[in-house]
DNA sequence: CGACGGGACGC
DNA sequence: CGACGGGACGC
């Protein structure tokens, strides 16, 4: 095992902050091949491998010490759910917690996302996108106003889809912005709970021949920005994942709530995925639905994905309008919430193997997966899920989870 | 589930 | 004289 260098002693872990990673791995895995794996995303400072003190073996859990934040966020994106040596499970990959904290709750993408920015007073949303959206793309911007005259307070939040592009700004923004990451919104309550999300920009680039399963009649691009605090719901949802998901298998977990009509992984200029999908549904309940189910839900093991509505450009203008969606949307989170009229009779699983069972990709069948009104509901597990993909076959996914 | 070592600078 | 340094979201 290496140990860190003098000059990495102890009190430089969390120097600069959030580059230290927490990875869970088999006992197996050894520290070369965390090593190997790990520094290709950039300058790693150490490595340690926690061991039993008295047998000396792994406990599958290690740390690995970046010189920056960015490069840890990087390494954590894309080894998230990786198998490092074969035959071995695949890692799950954290920040880790300050040294001086004594908590050891998983720091969440959420906590690590958005920026806080100090900003010209004339300033816009629009201005304060146009600056940062060079460091990766931009979920919404706000600025902090006077409620009653509207005049800018000269601050302002930027939420980026990946942990990463939050710390390259942070890292490379010009020091008058004095950017930092943000503290939670809501520490005490529950932090989960975001609404809404806004979006507008490059959404448009759909190249067919990588989108077989998007709905040719798809509207695409011009999403238009909302405020992230308005509560509003809408057909549409963008997910964002640290995990490298294909198209088929964002199609396939959202295919789980009847009434999707679009899903589409968002491409860069090279076919790359940007690591966020835009997804929509023919109906309200249904966004909601797959919203509360899976906001959180951890795909690949691990991986917690964030689901957010996004602005389907529907007119939402007339207060008459709003209201009645925000009531659709309360009833719907009600029956989310209570378990439904009859969480007695949960579906029978398909297939079963203990705490376990199948969930076949193309469930569409309303007999099968009714939507959330009806009286049987699928019910995904959030917290300590786990759940395991692998191909079966040619163009087929299979999902194990616990289901309850 | 899965959270924190071994070893000794240089006056 | 003349502008540094500061910093938080309607639950």
């Amino acid at each position: 095992m290496e140990e860190y260098p003098a000059k990495q002693a102890p009190e430089n872990l969390d120097d600069p902050p959030n580059s230290r990673l927490f990875v869970v791995t088999s006992r197996a895995v050894t520290e070369d091949a965390l090593r190997d794996g790990f520094s290709v995303f950039g300058e790693v400072q150490g490595v340690w491998v926690v061991k039993d003190k008295q047998t000396k073996e792994s406990k599958g859990i290690c740390y690995v010490k970046f010189a920056k934040s960015s490069q840890a966020c990087l390494a954590m994106e894309e080894m998230h759910g990786k198998v490092l040596s074969e035959g071995t499970k695949p890692v799950k990959v954290f920040i880790a917690q300050s040294r001086s904290s004594t908590r050891h709750r998983d720091v969440e993408d959420e906590e690590l996302t958005r920026i806080f920015v100090m900003i010209p007073k004339t300033f816009s949303e629009e201005d304060l996108k146009d600056t940062f959206k060079e460091y990766g793309d931009i979920e919404y911007c706000v600025i902090i106003k006077n409620k009653f005259t509207g005049e800018s307070k000269g601050l302002g939040y930027v939420r980026y889809y990946k942990p990463s592009q939050a710390a390259i700004a942070i890292e490379n923004c010009d020091k008058t912005y004095r950017a930092i990451l943000a503290e939670p919104r809501t520490k005490a309550t529950a932090p989960e709970d975001y609404s809404g999300g806004a979006s507008r920009g490059d959404y448009a680039g759909g190249n067919d021949a990588m989108n077989q399963y998007a709905a040719p009649m798809a509207d695409q691009g011009n999403y238009q920005a909302m405020d992230y605090r308005s509560g509003d719901f809408t057909r549409c949802l963008m997910m964002s994942t640290r995990a490298a998901l294909t198209q088929e298998q964002i199609f396939a977990l959202f295919d789980l709530i009847p009434g999707m009509e679009y899903c589409e992984l968002q491409r860069d200029a090279y076919g790359m995925s940007k690591g966020h999908a835009l997804i929509r549904y023919s109906n309200l309940g249904s966004a909601v639905y797959a919203k509360e189910k899976l906001n959180g839900f951890e795909f690949p093991p691990g991986n917690r994905l964030v689901v957010n509505f996004v602005d389907d450009g529907e007119d939402r203008s007339s207060p008459v309008g709003r209201m009645a969606m925000q009531f659709v949307a309360t009833q719907m989170m009600s029956s989310v919430w209570n378990g439904g009229p009859s969480t007695s009779q949960v579906m029978k699983p398909p297939v079963s193997a203990g705490n376990q069972c199948l969930i076949y990709k193309r469930v569409s069948d309303p007999e099968l997966f009714p939507p959330p009104h009806c009286s049987t509901r699928l019910t995904l597990k959030k917290t300590p899920l786990k759940a395991f993909f692998s191909p079966i076959k040619e163009n087929t996914y299979s999902c194990f989870s616990n289901i309850y």
